[in-house]
DNA sequence: CAAGATTGAAGAGTCAATCTTG
DNA sequence: CAAGATTGACTCTTCAATCTTG
């Protein structure tokens, strides 16, 4: 936002809570960025390999459970699938669909990052707050994930 | 993440917070995007169309209080002066330094867009919560930007 | 026609290199 | 040499167009 020009629309607390998400975004977000880029990846690419390392699923669902455009994913898919790290077939039920499958590179991968990203997770956030607090936080932050989730306003193209 | 695979390194309550903070990133800022597309900007140019609307600023200081690199300002603020939302001019103490000044143009484009934003920000946040939660995510989050704020990890290059 | 998926172009972000001034 | 700032190359994201299957 940026403090708006003629008084407050957003109250003290508000803004307060506000700059913690942007201050999420803008710090948060690149700190864990650096910790993928000396493996290869982006964030979000992490996200997809992890995901599929529980089960194999279907391009659609994979979008839909990391909240990607269809496009994004594809773009996404094509660099791990030249990685190696993950391989895809066809669906057999439906000609349609696409199945994306980790690879024992991808599961590989996966395990060597994992712990970092955690420990990234902890050191950024949840190393500083009292359990009451991170209760809060995830109880606050849900509705942001209900409300939008179910959203008519996204949309590949 | 992507609920890790070997089990929970976060505990359900840790998730449950985190899985907030990605929808945050995943769902809400594109939708504040989307509400600045139809403007021509994106939302880190609003921020610091925002920031100059209360005064002139070294790129330097405009760039520490967004939280940007400073590649990343120069490369946005080229596109703002060739558009004519912002003028630039050499200071007069430091000649290594640069003042930025919003236009009236500029000016009128975030009174246009200002109340569209908040109301972005209410719907996406604010409306769903209670005061006190409000008070217990800006507080939790406060943390996060303190922590991150003064952290060696930033650079432009 | 709708759903699943892919592609290419354009815009934005990151990084490394560079330039200038103190 | 450090600080302020800019540029170019490369990568990632978005959007619109397209293709195929149900």
């Amino acid at each position: 936002v940026g403090r708006e020009p003629e008084g407050g629309w957003l109250n003290e607390t508000e803004w307060q809570a506000w700059r913690g998400l942007i201050a999420f975004a803008m710090l948060g977000l690149p700190e864990l960025e650096r910790t993928m880029r000396p493996h290869g990846l982006v964030h979000v690419e992490y996200g997809l390999l992890a995901a599929l390392s529980t089960r194999p699923l279907r391009l659609s669902d994979l979008a839909a459970t990391l909240d990607m455009s269809q496009s994004r994913l594809s773009h996404r898919m094509n660099k791990l699938r030249e990685r190696g790290l993950v391989t895809v077939r066809p669906c057999a039920h439906d000609g349609r669909s696409t199945i994306a499958e980790i690879t024992e590179e991808g599961r590989a991968l996966v395990g060597e990052i994992a712990p970092q990203h955690v420990e990234d997770v902890r050191r950024l956030i949840f190393d500083h707050l009292q359990p009451c607090q991170v209760k809060a936080l995830g109880e606050a932050l849900a509705v942001v994930a209900d409300r939008l989730g179910s959203c008519p306003s996204r949309g590949d193209s």
